[in-house]
RNA sequence: GGGCCGGUAGCUCAGGUGGUUAGAGCGUACGCCUGAUAAGCGUAAGGUCGGAGGUUCGAGUCCUCCUCGGCCCA
């Protein structure tokens, strides 16, 4: 029992309940974030959940390969956040929700980093044992996803971390092998000779995705083609056709010239008296190259060339009168190759926008090239080697060596290298110059790529299947059966698969999965036998992909064939295809029991992928194909994708600008949990940004839930529900309005979960925190926490109780659902409630009390706090003029018209209304004049009251200041 | 160069089918409190809705062009 103190300057603070906890303010993030990792882990977390969850509805989200090379980036960051939103939200919501890491772990960009080492050593790559070089490729991406896996963990992602799946798992290479034999057995490969971009240092075609486009100054030249025969347009015999290129290493090759049909040539002579045919747009350009003094042939005076006429007449002819007609190779005198007619053909691809409106044709080096020339039955030679050189027998190189340079070299294209050089001397060459432009590049080394003709294995998109239809149309219906969020994806990967050409899966390389395909030496055909697939299959399982090796030939074909009469396909997969067959290997192996869908459950979609919305062109679509080409649908039922994280301008973050923001920097400066919510506070769905500023506000708005959270466990202190809890009916209407209002954000976090969309989420759940808790509710209950409290009432008052009630319900819900969000700190929070309880990751969506309609109890409440709103504006110039303090020292009385004034929202007791309010008095009154014209009047007035030495209110009962109010009396009798 | 997407207060975001003075939270400034205290409460300032045209009685919201940025492609 607390005496009283005669004086009236008693300090009655140790009578007063004040917010008691041991959760610090200052979350020192970076330092007990891993501390409660370490925690999960020795707990096993994600297998506690898993048990917890047993049975329940799954939902599988199935993680995207991140390539194992480098360190985690803000992109990974963002992505895995994500993905553990996801698991978590829906495991919230009590659904089983495993989620296996994976990797990616074949192909060019590792295999590149190895052959640099090589280099470094002054190694030859070609001389290494390629059983060794990939035993280097594999050790060298077991350590990137043994790196990346510590740094993801450390961003509090919670997943299968011990068991991920690798691409380059036995397992996962006998899978991928297993899918494309199923495309082999079914028929849908096909082995073409199509140009394909390639590179000459890396000595390998490229798929889209390895290839970057940079402007650089190439040679350009004109080349003039002395015409021979001209059956439509006899005129034309002895004049040259000129054509235009960027590519002077393309002239060896030349095999035809291709005109458009619509387009309208002009003869031009020069002062020697040599005609040129040119399409009529594009004479000024041509005249400007060459620089030669050009006149119209046979034209009238009037008709200068600058005058932009046109007349068909013995001067002009269409495109279609060079039908049938043949030209010249300019080194036509080396004979064979060389000497062959040249034949003109009508390309619809031929426009006047540059060059000369005719096209010099080499079906080994372009597509248009080639489609073109095949439709005429002429072939491609195959004159290039992969390393971008001429064959030695290459009859105008002439087999010298300094001669004999890669394509790609600027010097072999130079005006006065070996091409041009030979060109000048044949006279053939009317100009070289130097030309800007967006060019091809390999995304590795960085060096051009050239367009070239080599055997490949193809995946046709337009072949029909026994299903009738084809793997395009297949894949399009696909399309539409899957859920695409953001809508706009859709229409994305739509286009992208109506207009992509049949799929190259075929590369030149050491390091992926073998193309385990036998070819038969005589009819050129693959051996289609499931027996010897199935050994084949059976032999990577056991050794990886080096179980395809010429030694195990006999064994794997078997008895039936002769290995004599067949060869062994060397080349390796695309990694796209190894990562398109991911939900073969992980979602159906059984490897993984938790992906497995329970009994009775048909259905081998994953629910979810989630990657950036470059992945419509990457792995959403590989695996679209490798699902539909295999099992007819998609593997996906629905598909999330974000945008990229740009810098704090919008700009995108390179390492050469400077502006890159490293999450484990971050990370360890801030915590995971920053990182995580700046993730979520984003409109992850476009592109986003981060910057100093922008991580400011994530701080602030982290500290805001932080002291929400702070502030419960404070006020909850020594609560018990069993012993203090107020059963809702019981409660005041401020606790049950409240409680509404916490139902009212439950179902829009639902929804918001229902629809990925987590930047609502956060957004509605700091709303709350701040304007229905700590501005309102926390504030007007603050007086009732502290002071209902005494010997006279142990446990407080009734309305004490029922506040505590609430907070409790508040804590409750709130820190299951800022768990997903802020995982280290919820964690941190429940633990410092529940000491000895387990993790908070295990529990459950909030069960929230059951109310009735709230609607009509919402409503009247919104009204009450707009007119709270009046009352604190009113009584804010009487602060500025220092006359009020504390709204504790204002009286109020509040004029109503009679409609307002019978609104029960205002309808309260006084004393009720003076605590909401937070002032020393109010009173409801009509107005003193009618004629006003505003609705609403708030009359403020200094109380004249003493103030209470414990709970600070100026009540007319207080005698002097600092004595004792009725209530707090009361409380301390 | 082409296709697609985006540009709302200092920051992060809201703004169904066009309709009164464009909103929220945070931050900022100022003030209060000093019993959530490197916390809490309040008030205020801040926007030519990327720019320019157009449709309409009326446009952040529809159309066209431009610009900046991004992704994909060439």
């Amino acid at each position: 029992m607390t005496e009283q103190s005669p004086s009236a300057a008693a300090d009655y603070k140790d009578t007063v309940f004040l917010p008691q906890t041991d959760f610090p303010m200052k979350a020192g993030l970076a330092q007990k974030e891993p501390a409660i990792l370490a925690r999960w882990q020795d707990a096993d977390l994600y297998r506690q959940l898993r048990d917890a969850r047993k049975g329940r509805e799954k939902f599988i989200l199935h993680d995207g390969p991140p390539y194992a090379n480098g360190d985690m980036h803000i992109g990974h960051a963002l992505n895995h956040i994500l993905k553990d939103m996801v698991c978590r939200t829906q495991s919230l919501l009590g659904k089983d929700a495993p989620y296996v890491p994976g990797w990616d772990c074949h192909g060019l960009p590792i295999e590149w980093k190895i052959e640099e080492q090589y280099r470094k050593k002054k190694l030859n790559k070609d001389e290494v044992d390629p059983v060794a070089f990939r035993a280097e490729c594999r050790a060298y991406a077991q350590h990137w996803v043994d790196t990346q896996r510590e740094q993801l963990k450390r961003l509090g992602i919670l997943g299968d971390w011990d068991n991920p799946y690798l691409t380059m798992d036995f397992a996962a290479e006998a899978t991928i092998v297993q899918e494309l034999m199923k495309f082999a057995e079914s028929g849908q490969l096909y082995r073409g000779a199509k140009p394909v971009m390639w590179s000459p240092v890396e000595k390998t075609a490229l798929a889209e995705a390895e290839v970057e486009y940079q402007d650089v100054t190439s040679t350009q030249i004109d080349v003039a083609f002395e015409i021979v025969d001209a059956p439509n347009a006899p005129e034309l015999v002895g004049a040259y056709a000129v054509i235009w290129t960027t590519t002077p290493w393309t002239i060896p090759v030349n095999q035809a010239l291709a005109y458009g049909p619509d387009v309208y040539y002009h003869l031009l002579r020069d002062e020697d008296g040599n005609r040129y045919l040119v399409a009529f747009d594009l004479i000024e350009q041509f005249r400007s190259r060459t620089g030669l003094e050009l006149r119209v042939l046979s034209g009238e005076a009037s008709h200068s060339v600058a005058a932009n006429v046109r007349n068909i007449g013995d001067n002009e002819i269409l495109g279609t009168a060079l039908a049938g007609a043949t030209a010249r190779h300019p080194m036509h005198a080396l004979g064979g190759f060389f000497a062959k007619p040249r034949p003109f053909l009508p390309g619809d691809f031929v426009t006047t926008d540059a060059g000369t409106g005719l096209v010099h044709m080499s079906p080994d080096h372009g597509e248009d090239d080639f489609d073109l020339c095949k439709a005429h039955g002429i072939e491609p030679v195959f004159a290039v080697e992969g390393d971008g050189r001429y064959r030695d027998d290459w009859a105008w190189l002439g087999g010298a060596d300094e001669r004999r340079m890669s394509v790609i070299n600027p010097k072999f294209n130079a005006p006065d290298g070996p091409i041009c050089e030979d060109l000048r001397a044949a006279g053939a060459l009317l100009s070289a110059g130097a030309f800007q432009h967006s060019y091809p590049h390999s995304w590795r080394s960085k060096a051009r790529v050239i367009f070239r003709c080599t055997p490949q294995w193809f995946i046709p998109m337009d072949a029909p299947l026994t299903t009738g239809k084809t793997l395009r149309s297949t894949a399009m219906q696909a399309i539409s059966d899957t859920r695409w969020v953001p809508a706009k994806g859709e229409n994305r990967i739509r286009s992208m698969v109506e207009g992509r050409p049949d799929w190259v899966i075929s590369r030149q390389r050491a390091w992926g999965v073998p193309i385990t395909l036998f070819v038969n030496r005589k009819t050129g055909q693959y051996l289609r036998d499931p027996a010897v697939n199935a050994r084949i299959v059976a032999a990577i399982r056991e050794s990886g992909v080096d179980g395809w090796n010429e030694a195990a030939v006999p064994a794997l074909l078997g008895p039936d064939y002769d290995p004599a009469d067949y060869e062994r396909v060397t080349d390796i997969l695309d990694v796209w295809f190894d990562s398109g067959c991911t939900h073969a290997f992980v979602l159906e192996s059984g490897k993984w029991p938790d992906l497995l869908r329970p009994e009775g459950y048909v259905g081998p979609k994953a629910d979810l992928y989630l990657e950036g919305s470059d992945q419509h062109r990457g792995w959403f679509q590989s695996s679209l194909m490798e699902s539909c080409g295999t099992r007819g649908h998609a593997p996906y039922k629905a598909v999330l994708t974000h945008g990229f994280t740009m810098d704090a301008k919008g700009m995108k973050m390179s390492k050469s600008l400077g502006n890159t923001i490293d999450p484990l920097t971050l990370i360890k400066d801030s915590g995971a949990d920053i990182l995580r919510l700046w993730a979520l506070s984003v409109d992850f769905t476009e592109d986003h940004r981060i910057g100093k500023e922008i991580l400011a506000g994530v701080s602030d708005q982290y500290r805001k839930l932080r002291n929400t959270f702070r502030y419960l466990l404070g006020a909850l202190a020594g609560f018990s529900e069993k012993d203090e809890g107020v059963r809702v009916e019981d409660m005041p209407e401020l606790e049950r309005y409240v409680l509404h209002l916490l139902a009212d954000m439950d179902a829009k976090l639902k929804q918001a979960v229902e629809d990925f969309d987590y930047n609502t989420y956060v957004r509605t759940l700091a709303d709350f925190a701040n304007n229905d808790l700590s501005a309102f509710f926390f504030d007007i209950r603050k007086d009732c926490l502290y002071c209902d409290i005494g010997p006279a009432a142990p446990q407080g008052t009734d309305k004490r109780r029922a506040y505590r009630t609430v907070l409790h319900v508040l804590f409750e819900a709130l820190v299951r659902y800022a768990a997903p969000v802020l995982v280290f700190t919820a964690e941190e929070v429940w633990s410092t409630r529940y000491p000895d309880a387990g993790s908070v990751h295990l529990l459950e969506w909030p069960e929230l009390p059951p109310l009735g309609d709230g609607n009509e109890l919402i409503q009247r409440w919104a009204r009450f706090r707009d007119l709270k709103d009046s009352v604190t504006g009113a009584i804010e110039p009487f602060r500025r003029d220092k006359v009020i303090h504390s709204s504790l020292e204002a009286e109020v009385t509040i004029r109503l018209k009679d409609a307002l004034a019978a609104d029960s929202a205002i309808n309260l007791g006084t004393a009720e209304l003076e605590e909401l309010l937070i002032v020393s008095a109010a009173s409801v009154a009509g107005f003193t004049d009618d004629d006003v014209a505003e609705t609403r009047q708030i009359e403020v007035t200094r109380t004249e009251h003493h103030k209470c030495g414990r709970c600070w209110r100026h009540l007319p009962e207080v005698t002097e200041d600092g004595a004792l109010c009725g209530r707090c009396s009361e409380m301390l009798a």
